[in-house]
DNA sequence: GACGCCGCTGTAAACGATTCCGCCAACGAC
DNA sequence: GTCGTTGGCGGAATCGTTTACAGCGGCGTC
């Protein structure tokens, strides 16, 4: 079933048919509606192998996520592939899993298929990686690298706004004596995420212990490694802010196991604001960060062509503090310098 | 830079350097060498398109899944791309959000793009869409789907076996009111599970309530819904089995909101064993569901041909209890002709 | 020495679409 | 009536591979 086929059937060339197929304009209304017909009839699919090796392009994105199990990236799929799809695009996946060799052999992969465009929403990207997207002279957008070169798209997270606005809600509490949970010191947006909160203590004058400054995975194993740690130290924070919300889910789980209390005990702030922050208890407080919107962005960045490009460039995703039961004023023994306290007036 | 490139520059013709690219044995070591040298020196990347429209193969398999942000589903996600992309195969994905239409819409796209063989890992599979997959006649795999014909492979769960089991743990537990949250009712898999429930009942001649038969819609909404009926019924069940994770730990959470403990005023139990249920408060005692070996029969069945393919239609997959803390023993004011009951001996 | 066979390689015809040209009819202007 | 223009359509080249077929040395066999 070719076109050839559609074509004799309805009494036409082959190109004309492939005009009306690609809408072009140049098709009496008559002779397009009498294509549709066999096409419609005959049950004609076109060959998209055919199509892309003749005109270069596959309507086709490469999606690369660091870690599909981490619920943040189901939802940025999620939005990315529907947008793709309404847009007559489909996406191929890659999953990196975090490492750098399996993000290589993705982006390969993909250029191997020459998808016309590549997002790119991870964080382990190497110079090998970005060397072979740059002479492949394929269209991509990236999450958050600021090392990246103008020659690309990126998306921007303002991440020194959403820790201030963690760390300036923990201090409203009382809290002066703040810990941190980081992620992967390889993985350029934990170390943007720790800079941040670093950032934020200072323009505080907020003391900080190198004692208090952990590192985790980004999973929930880091966080419970960071639990037993708080928990046995001589002088605790009193509040720990994650580099994401796995990591402060660890943490809780692990708090519980050892009878602590959060956030009696300790005061707790995630980052991504995952549907699970709702449903573990306490409820999270977080920073919320949009998938919906990096979703958007990398799409458009990616499909728009130049259009709006500069535009998008420059445009930078705000974070936004959600405050659930984590955390709390802090009271009891944890204040030494002060009496004891019943409750800050009324609330 | 196509393969004609490489054949002057190698001194041969593009049909050895298509043979050296596909490992055919007729080359020569030493010619085939030597292709090999002026691909890697002129970084020759063949042309996907051109390949599989000569071949007619495309190298890319279809996963559709019903709901990506249910934790389930990157598992199986996970499992099947590492294993497809290991045998040089990729996936392009399809979300459906356990919708018919976007079923039929996903189907319609894969198949336009000539995948080789589509994994349909979702429930809500309509009778157009097995009728289009029929007459493409693409390799296809289910996932429980009892009613496909024997044209179909279809990967078989043993939701009997596993229902049973988590109703006789609560029955050890002296739990007789047991109730079930079911999932959307137009979901194959939601319906046999809740079968296979009742047949666990009638099995142990338990009671059953129309009452304490809810209805959910897998998510975690559907469970926040059933523990608002439960906790306000006149004769509630001691206990409820739901029909999947995420309605169980709907469920524990709005438990949670409304005051009420489990285990202590309800035993619960889910299905999937999600690494949520570790995490929740209290950890959920659930039936667990390899992921893993779902993916990798999927994958198989697609891919070996139709080598072993009567082995792996007639093999059915056994869910295995595991037993956490959201279930307990029968106590306090539940066991109605009993006394109040501390606590059962040490702990 | 003729012949057949075998191992290796090249020639060229597909695969199924898109698209550049060029053609043709119709029509308006002069 | 001639000519130019324009809208609509067809012919055929082209995209980059794979692969059937054929060719061609060299070698063993009779």
């Amino acid at each position: 079933m070719d076109i050839l086929t559609v074509a004799r059937h309805a009494g036409v060339s082959t190109a004309t048919v492939s005009r009306v197929l690609n809408s072009s304009n140049k098709v009496k209304s008559s002779t397009a509606s009498r294509v549709r017909a066999s096409i419609e009839k005959l049950q004609y699919i076109p060959n998209t192998s055919a199509r892309s090796l003749r005109s270069g392009k596959t309507n086709v994105y490469g999606l690369v996520v660091s870690d599909i199990r981490n619920p943040f990236f189901p939802d940025l799929i999620e939005h990315f592939e529907s947008l793709a799809t309404s847009h007559g695009i489909d996406v191929t996946f890659a999953n990196t899993g975090y490492s750098e060799e399996r993000l290589l052999a993705g982006i390969t992969r993909l250029l191997e298929r020459n998808v016309d465009g590549i997002a790119l929403l991870t964080s382990e990207v190497s110079q090998a990686a970005i060397d072979k997207l740059h002479e492949s002279a394929v269209p991509v957008v990236f999450l958050n690298q600021p090392t990246i070169g103008a020659e690309f798209k990126n998306i921007t997270i303002d991440y020194v706004q959403g820790f201030s606005d963690a760390v300036e809600h923990l201090r409203m509490l009382g809290h002066r004596k703040i810990g941190f949970v980081a992620g992967p010191p390889n993985l350029s947006s934990a170390v943007r995420r720790r800079e941040a909160f670093l950032t934020a203590l200072n323009a505080r004058s907020l003391p900080m212990k190198s004692e208090w400054l952990l590192e985790g995975d980004h999973k929930t194993t880091g966080g419970q490694f960071a639990a037993e740690h708080i928990f046995s130290m001589q002088d605790p924070p009193t509040a720990v802010v994650c580099s994401n919300d796995m990591t402060a889910i660890g943490l809780l789980q692990t708090a519980h196991r050892l009878g602590r209390n959060i956030p009696g005990d300790l005061s707790l702030v995630g980052f991504d604001d995952l549907f699970l922050s709702e449903i573990v208890q306490p409820p999270l407080t977080t920073l919320h960060l949009s998938r919906r919107e990096i979703a958007t962005r990398a799409f458009y960045a990616l499909h728009s062509g130049n259009a709006n490009a500069s535009a998008s460039r420059s445009s930078v995703i705000q974070p936004s503090l959600v405050v659930r039961a984590s955390t709390a004023s802090i009271a009891r023994s944890d204040r030494e310098s002060q009496p004891r306290q019943r409750r800050s007036s009324r609330r």
